[in-house]
RNA sequence: GCGCGGUUAGCUCAGUUGGUAGAGCAACCCGUUUACACCGGGUAGGUCACAGGUUCGAGUCCUGUAUCGCGCACCA
């Protein structure tokens, strides 16, 4: 009767009414009459095809007012022994700005299968929650909102009236985005929730950079840096992206009595000139060598003297390289090699510092500037079109002028002592340098990564490891702990008492406190219990686009301050890509958003289709199909639970020995187990759910339950008893399967199996 | 330029130490008789990019080519 029904409840005046809708191909008949349910055994939950809806936020506020999601509370409360392996990951804090994206769901998903399961297998499991200030793209977005709403810039606010703001901003977007993550049934524990500018994390980096600075690490220089001049800031080299631009190749002469003629895309930038440099082999140009020049070019005078340098090409244009010390990375380091001097002749907004015609003129205005008067003096030789990579600021999109600057750096080359060292071939209180720590931490008994080839990666930018710049001049962030006083400088944690000193107005990189980060959630620089348990941490799991940024910084950060590791595995996820492997992105609309898809068919769902189909390092596909294909899914494990409560209601005689046949499926079982097992070790967790799946839905429903309605109707009773324990052992052990990956339907069928003196499925022990 | 991946069914991808090619979705056909139509049964669909090599045997190992993509560096 029940089948072919789609069912409609209706409480009224306390009886249940039951709509049925009786479908006959196309007709639909509409019968109405009152059904009873409180008598009856089964539960009337199972009546109705399963709702996430009405299920996900009741079953996830259960969950925190256990306290699993606390390692600790999970002891005390004997889930957990004292002594169990640890096994800890911090989330990768998502940034405040945003709001939950497909990119975050994955990661979410991902590692909350990694930490159900272990949490299942008795491990002493933490998962420790946080969000991040993104120092740069927050500024940036409050102050846009500011200039849009009151037209006013952050200069017209003042830096304290800014932070204010941006606080506001911050207070409001975390909300959302932790209720986001509680959403995706996440197991995280609130009660260690970090903030990457709370106060606890702001003096452990106050304290990070005062150890650094004393152990001579960090040292204030004048060298060239990426500077932006759209964001008014200091980038790093791993936020510039290239850009292939069409522009020209000019071959000219600085003057007509000059000797040798030289190829440059940017005319402008050699009123800044104070050599020609020619390779030390090259026949053409060795007279030359050690000649100087006075020349009046474009209204600048200019000393130009002629050296000799191995960095130059002798097949590029004329074999002869224009030196801009000041504007250039490799003209700044040959001018190093051979003492030059480096005017620095455009300024901060890429305008020009030159004096005459191009005084004042942005630098594009004066490149044609510099051509026309090259051409008047019949000074050009060539102009040649070609394609060039030009850099620009990731984050603004604003073309990256290099200057030179006075900047705080790391220095990664610089030898120290290092007091105590668990990292391979370094030895507690041998000499060492930053460079070494991160070329040793990663291989054999140090960090091993899921997918080889990011270690590879990984190897080669750790080898061309450069000076880090860590300051930026921004003023959102951790501000750096350095005050001045005329010639003097002061670092520490705490402001010095006397007056008259005026503090560093820069703030740091960002991933300088991002790099602290496996530690400073766990409490260091205090010497913790949660930092002897859970330090170094079991596994980071992140996005692979931040390999160079967030992996290798952290590595570099736990080797200097804890002497050893802060993950033993690296597990990196591809991007997420809509449904034809198209990027996600605005102008193509083509933005699936993890909340809207899980309103409408369960977060289990989609927590599931963000899985299926991912390998390590390989991007994945997520669509609205795909989703609901695995919203079927979870019905049709409701249903196989409704069938096996109904078929097993007069279970009497469980000590009954199984069958022949019945052993044979519990061992096939068992077979499944251990496959599933064995893809969660080597951290294939799409294809261990790949193997659940194809079991409960192709095996377990389509064939065992099948075969199973023969079997119960007939009147053999010893096979019938036995089949009926199969059967609740096979639900059983599929919902603990299961559990790490669709937590919520799991759980939910689990609390209705009439188990109420069982604990929790979320920490009932996991099949061997 | 240097380094690293991918190329397997119409689409998206698995394929773990070499041993008869797999899944999901899509397509087509059939099924109103009690777990589920948010379902079941079935059908069709592949020179595993190409060429060569190792081997009794290659999607899997080696060499080369094509092509798409990623990372790093940048030529001034």
């Amino acid at each position: 009767m029940l089948k072919n029904m789609i069912i409609l409840e209706l409480d009224y005046k306390g009886q249940i009414f039951v709509l049925y809708k009786i479908i006959h191909k196309r007709h639909a008949v509409l019968l109405f009459f009152s059904y009873s349910c409180y008598d009856t055994e089964m539960k009337e939950i199972f009546l109705s095809p399963y709702d996430p809806k009405s299920t996900e936020s009741r079953i996830y506020e259960l969950w925190e007012q256990s306290g699993f999601f606390n390692p600790d509370v999970c002891i005390e409360k004997g889930v957990t022994n004292a002594d169990a392996e640890a096994f800890s990951i911090v989330l990768p804090p998502p940034n405040v700005t945003g709001t939950l994206h497909m990119g975050s769901a994955l990661m979410l998903a991902i590692e909350d299968t990694l930490v159900r399961h272990a949490r299942m297998q008795g491990k002493k499991t933490l998962w420790i929650p946080g969000t991040d200030s993104a120092a740069i793209a927050t500024q940036a977005r409050v102050e846009k909102d500011i200039q849009k709403a009151e037209k006013k810039s952050r200069h017209d606010l003042g830096r304290e009236e800014l932070q204010k703001r941006i606080d506001i901003f911050i207070e409001q977007n975390k909300s959302t985005m932790i209720n986001q993550m509680r959403a995706m049934g996440s197991s995280l524990d609130w009660s260690r929730y970090a903030y990457t500018m709370d106060e606890k994390r702001y003096t452990a980096v106050m304290e990070a950079f005062v150890k650094m600075y004393e152990a001579g690490l960090i040292y204030r220089g004048n060298r060239i840096v990426n500077w932006d001049p759209k964001g008014q800031t200091t980038i790093s080299d791993d936020e510039i992206v290239h850009e292939e631009r069409k522009s020209f190749l000019y071959t000219f002469k600085y003057s007509k009595d000059f000797p040798i003629s030289i190829s440059t895309t940017r005319p402008e930038t050699k009123v800044g000139d104070t050599a020609v440099a020619v390779h030390p082999d090259d026949t053409r140009y060795q007279a030359f060598v050690g000649k100087e020049y006075s020349i009046n070019f474009c209204d600048s005078e200019i000393k130009i003297k002629i050296i000799a340098d191995e960095s130059v090409e002798k097949e590029f244009g004329t074999g002869a390289l224009g030196v801009t010390p000041a504007h250039s990375q490799i003209d700044w380091e040959i001018a190093d090699r051979h003492n030059l001097e480096r005017p620095q002749v455009i300024n901060e907004y890429a305008k020009m510092m030159a004096p005459g015609r191009l005084s004042g003129l942005k630098t594009t205005e004066a490149r044609d500037e510099v051509v026309k008067w090259l051409r008047e003096n019949d000074l050009l030789e060539k102009e040649e079109e070609v394609t060039q990579n030009i850099a620009t600021a990731e984050r603004t999109g604003g073309i990256v002028e290099p200057l030179p600057k006075l900047q705080w750096w790391i220095d990664v080359e610089k030898e120290f002592t290092i007091p105590h060292s668990n990292i391979p071939n370094i030895k507690s209180g041998d000499r060492t340098s930053l460079k070494k720590i991160m070329e040793n931490s990663v291989g054999e008994n140090g960090v091993s990564f899921v997918t080889e080839r990011f270690e590879k990666q990984y190897m080669h930018w750790a080898k061309n490891l450069r000076p880090w710049c860590i300051s930026r001049q921004i003023w959102f962030g951790h501000r750096i702990p350095v005050w001045y006083k005329e010639e003097e400088i002061y670092c520490g944690v705490n402001p010095p008492t006397e007056t008259g000193w005026t503090q560093d107005s820069d703030v740091l990189d960002t991933w300088f406190s991002s790099g602290l980060w496996t530690f400073t959630t766990l409490g260091w620089p205090e010497k913790t219990k949660d930092l002897e348990t859970y330090h170094p941490t079991t596994i980071i799991e992140s996005g692979y686009d931040i390999l160079p940024f967030w992996i290798a910084r952290m590595i570099l950060m736990s080797g200097f301050f804890l002497g050893e590791v802060p993950f033993k595995t690296v597990y990196l996820h591809g991007l997420v890509r809509d449904g034809q492997g198209r990027k996600i992105s605005k102008s193509l609309g083509n933005n699936i958003d993890p909340v809207d898809m899980a309103e409408k068919y369960g977060m289990d769902a989609v927590r599931v289709s963000l899985i299926v189909g991912m390998s390590p390092g390989t991007d994945s596909k997520i669509s609205e199909e795909k989703i609901r294909g695995y919203k079927n899914f979870a019905n049709k494990l409701w249903n196989i639970a409704r069938y096996v409560l109904t078929s097993t209601e007069n279970l009497t005689d469980d000590t009954v020995e199984l069958s022949p046949k019945d052993m044979e499926i519990k061992n096939e079982l068992d077979a499944v187990i251990t496959d599933v097992n064995r893809h969660f070790e080597t951290y294939r967790i799409d294809m261990a759910f790949d193997t659940v799946y194809q079991y409960i839905w192709h095996r377990f429903a389509d064939e065992i339950i099948e075969e199973s309605k023969v079997i119960l109707i007939g009147t053999d009773e010893a096979l019938k008893v036995s089949r009926q324990k199969v059967l609740i052992h096979i639900l059983e052990t599929s919902l603990k399967l299961l559990h790490p990956f669709m937590p919520f339907v799991t759980e939910e069928i689990w609390l209705n199996l009439n188990k109420k003196n069982d604990r929790m499925l979320m920490v009932t022990k996991w099949p061997q």
